[in-house]
DNA sequence: TGCGAACGATACGGTTCGTCTCGTCCAAGA
DNA sequence: TCTTGGACGAGACGAACCGTATCGTTCGCA
């Protein structure tokens, strides 16, 4: 009914119309510069500030924290550039061949995973969501499971084909190629190679009991 | 040739043998309750000692970050009532049927990570090893591989009886259900139950690719 | 063209860091 | 048994960041 009340005393509030986009942008570049060559504990609101050429008050004023910043700052980098092959959200190739694509799709991620472009400020959210459920939760929102949904889209297509047992949740399915992949990028148990998400595929999609019996 | 330099000018080595267990045992016990209480990144090193009585450099002369603190703090716990029945290298029961054995550890491996004592600490590790790559090496060397290792040998076993294929390297194929759990958990990307992880050691063990072909 | 909000810059108090320095206590060696 | 020196509890210290407040200044909107 009350149409809305200022959340704070102290915060009246500010209007995006009247933001500075050249600010928001050299934010942005500053805090993905700093995680990649000073690693992210090292990367600090004042050294974003300093190094954006930008007041304090301007990034308290946008957003509640140095996660946030960057949260936005690589969502701005994924999603952005794109044009012309955009990375993130598009479809899994559906070439009949179930096992082929994914493998293609995961090497594909393999080479992602070791671009420190993507590793440093990726694996530092990632780290910070462990420990601050709420960003965490916003970390699986908006990066991981909308790459998730491509792989249950990919199982949909290839369970109408025979391809995959028809009585299977493709949600749970994908876990057993993907999650091993990110875990062994995010916690180094093990090398991250072609040959590795090959063997995951086929594993997963052939099982590891016999088949014949 | 050198004996021995000393590493550090300011740094005379402390003499372990002098080192009073009951203020190490302190520092433990506060440690670990802080980070249940109040979350890791409110924990801090001089928390920790004001809780443990304890001085600050008592702290900085034995651990070289608070990380390293609770470490050695969530080992002693998990290994320590050890003699006896230590809890985590007990191998895994081998009744003859994979399956069952399988979804009876990880069951099991449900339960532990939903108690705060565990989860709080083993997150916080995890987080901190995600940025840190020297501390994440240890996390999964003290804390991850061991317990990775009994399922390399529940699953030599199992090829032994026939009961896996018998090419497959069991170091990738404990991945197809033991990562996914912990993304589960480590990230919050979905509900973590017995019925998931039931679920993963059939998806596992007989693939996803229908087999009657 | 004028108003006001966002801006860059910087001062401020507060917290934690890691180091250093006390005086005390206690265990190894004489 | 006594001496001695190193670890101990306590806390002072400067440095780094935090998040807030307050300057003029700039610039977008009316």
């Amino acid at each position: 009914m009350a149409s809305q009340q200022p959340a704070r005393p102290a915060a009246p509030a500010p209007r995006p119309t009247r933001r500075s986009e050249k600010s928001r942008r050299a934010i942005y570049d500053a805090a993905l510069a700093l995680v990649v060559e000073a690693g992210y504990p090292r990367t600090t609101i004042e050294g974003i500030a300093a190094r954006a050429g930008v007041g304090k008050q301007t990034i308290y004023r946008w957003w509640p924290s140095k996660a946030e910043v960057l949260m936005e700052a690589f969502l701005d980098l994924a999603g952005h550039p794109p044009r012309d092959a955009a990375q993130e959200p598009s479809a899994i190739p559906d070439t009949g061949d179930l096992a082929a694509d994914l493998k293609a799709v995961l090497r594909a991620t393999v080479d992602e995973l070791k671009d420190p472009r993507f590793d440093a400020p990726s694996r530092a959210l990632a780290a910070e969501g462990l420990v601050d459920e709420a960003l965490g939760r916003q970390y699986v929102a908006k990066l991981l499971e909308p790459s998730l949904q491509l792989y249950v889209q990919r199982l949909r297509s290839a369970q109408e084909a025979g391809d995959l047992r028809p009585d299977l949740d493709p949600r749970i399915a994908l876990e057993l190629f993907v999650s091993p992949l990110a875990q062994r990028w995010l916690q180094h148990t093990g090398p991250i190679t072609y040959a590795y998400t090959d063997t995951l595929v086929d594993y997963a999609l052939y099982g590891l009991a016999p088949r014949s019996r």
